[in-house]
DNA sequence: ATGGTAGGAAGCCTA
């Protein structure tokens, strides 16, 4: 059994004790981060290493920023997604892992929409779509795990109304994300649960936690091969309740070996 | 209630 879980810690300095404690309770293979806002040399390599874990980096400064922790050896590693060589934003990373080729995504958030934000997510999310059907070609086991920074349906956003018109939510946004669907990729906890309300986010602003309010925005995508091997798929609430919480909490699947 | 909170940076930007 192969467990894989993804988490936007929103600054690896803040949430090492969280992730250190994590680690140790949850005990994945593999521990996909995201908005790490940490250069390379600043990443806390060693504590993580402590854990028993491997780490590969692809950070930057103040933004941004993503990690593959692994029990495994990483292999393969591959810095940036593939398509604007000129774009300087961290947000991808890619690995081979156990078997399975990995990624960490920070998808651009777009919001406001009338800005080039907008546009940017959105082309984002095209290289994205071109580079996981290339990585459908291999016929491997792949999983993309990540802050997508879309919520895929109304059921995923506990005010679907009143966010219509943000990028999260733009049908736009949703287009893309069904197309790498389409093109074969499963989306793990939606396919095993597919009537539960369940949320991953839940703003800083307004006390969304302590009311429910939230949205499902933290997916792992998996190629047929991993697909074929899914056996669970849940959120761990534990990590936003605590003290210190990052705004996101992870979510984790297991694969068959 | 068009605010609210958190993080990193540097005297605002991003989310």
């Amino acid at each position: 059994m192969l467990k894989i879980a993804s988490w936007n810690v929103n600054s690896i300095k803040v949430r090492l004790p969280a992730v250190v404690g994590w680690l140790g309770n949850a005990r994945p293979d593999v521990l996909l981060l995201q908005e790490t806002k940490s250069l390379d040399e600043a990443f806390p390599r060693l504590e993580i290493e402590d854990c028993g874990y491997n780490v590969c980096v692809h950070g930057q400064k103040t933004y941004n920023g993503v990690a593959i922790l692994s029990r495994r050896p990483l292999e393969d590693v591959s810095v940036g997604l593939p398509g604007n060589e000129e774009d300087p934003q961290a947000r991808y990373l890619e690995a081979v892992t156990g078997g399975v080729r990995v990624a960490s995504i920070y998808l651009p958030n777009g919001n406001p929409v009338e800005t080039g934000k907008f546009p940017y997510k959105l082309a984002w999310m095209d290289r994205l779509a071109d580079h996981a059907q290339a990585l459908l070609g291999h016929e491997e086991a792949v999983v993309l795990g990540g802050d997508y920074n879309v919520v895929p349906a109304d059921l995923d956003c506990y005010d679907p109304w009143a966010w219509r018109d943000d990028a999260l939510c733009r049908i736009e946004s949703r287009a893309r994300f069904r197309t790498l669907l389409h093109g074969g990729y499963v989306e793990a906890f939606r396919t095993l649960h597919p009537q539960r309300r369940a949320y991953t986010f839940w703003d800083y602003q307004a006390g969304r936690w302590q009311k429910g309010e939230g949205l499902r925005i933290d997916h792992l995508l998996l190629s047929p091969e991993a697909a074929d091997r899914l056996e669970e798929c849940d959120i761990d609430l534990g990590p936003r309740g605590a003290d210190k919480a990052s705004d996101h909490t992870p979510v984790w699947c297991t694969l068959r070996e």
